[in-house]
DNA sequence: CCCATCATGTAATAACATAACAATATTGAA
DNA sequence: TTCAATATTGTTATGTTATTACATGATGGG
């Protein structure tokens, strides 16, 4: 079954940041990458979020805390954590979230708030059997799969009944 | 099942462009919209490509048949035909292909080939299901979804090992 | 210490997309 | 038919997203 997505309710976010880039961290020296001072501060950027931030966003607040302000500083930065799965890009806003299921090794589903522009990240096994079942049938050997879907989140559905 | 999709092997294209162009017309002229020179030149520019064209792309070929220069041009006439379904947004490419299933009303997953660029849609109803599951599960109402995978085609998989 | 590699920074530019407004064509009602 | 409302196309200008190219600085192994 599908588990429940984070991104909807409420939630205590002091800790969960901190977790998460520990976990990070450890992952990185792990692998023998680096996880810099602006990568890092480019993921606690977006934990601290729970939505999708443009790049030119980030790189704002990058710029902020004393970073460069050029495009590819933070682009490098992204690129960097998508690449390593601390970070996924959604196309469809053309921007980037914090991985909401570290550790776990599945393709995940997105589900875009067109309301409250939150990004709930649903990690499926369906998901994964779906773009495994086209792979077999067509012959085609996947390398990354983009599952997204826009529409009105639960909480924006129920206010709009109130 | 996964129905093959079309755009991994080689077909005659000739009739296929103008019955697809055609069919759109029809459409239109039932739903009331005008399907204009503009948007029936840039829906025969898709169809006669198995690959997604970026609206630039569209947009010059649209120039040389002497319509207007400028993004705009391209733009509009590629959100008709998007609206009503004759040509889909690849999110990952920034770019338009041609629906492959017209008159079918799943939701498509597209297999993007990084080497030569094919882009191949397989309209199944396991993707619908998937997404109405995950609709389901989070109490999300789904307003568009998209399905996208990158990878190796058959054709091109095939010529590495040969 | 020196070199190779990786990381960061900047400038410049490319690629993708929309806003705002003018001119023209089409449609339908009076 | 004539008029007004709507839709379509065109242009200019600008906004947004992303990359290339190159210089500088940090790190680690020989």
């Amino acid at each position: 079954m599908i588990p429940n997505p984070i991104g909807f309710e409420k939630h205590d976010h002091s800790h969960c940041v901190q977790d998460a880039v520990a976990a990070a961290d450890k992952k990185c020296r792990n692998a023998g990458v680096q996880l810099t001072p602006v990568r890092k501060r480019a993921l606690e950027i977006l934990l601290e979020e729970h939505r999708a931030l443009g790049a030119y966003d980030v790189l704002a607040r990058l710029n902020e805390d004393g970073y460069g302000s050029q495009p590819p500083v933070a682009y490098r930065a992204l690129d960097f954590l998508t690449k390593h799965g601390f970070v996924h890009k959604i196309e469809r806003l053309n921007a980037f979230v914090a991985c909401a299921h570290p550790g776990e090794r599945h393709t995940p589903a997105f589900l875009i708030c067109t309301e409250c522009h939150v990004v709930a990240e649903a990690e499926t096994e369906h998901s994964d059997s779906l773009m495994g079942q086209i792979a077999e049938t067509t012959g085609f050997r996947i390398t990354r799969a983009v599952l997204e879907a826009e529409g009105i989140c639960p909480n924006c559905l129920a206010k709009e009944t109130a």
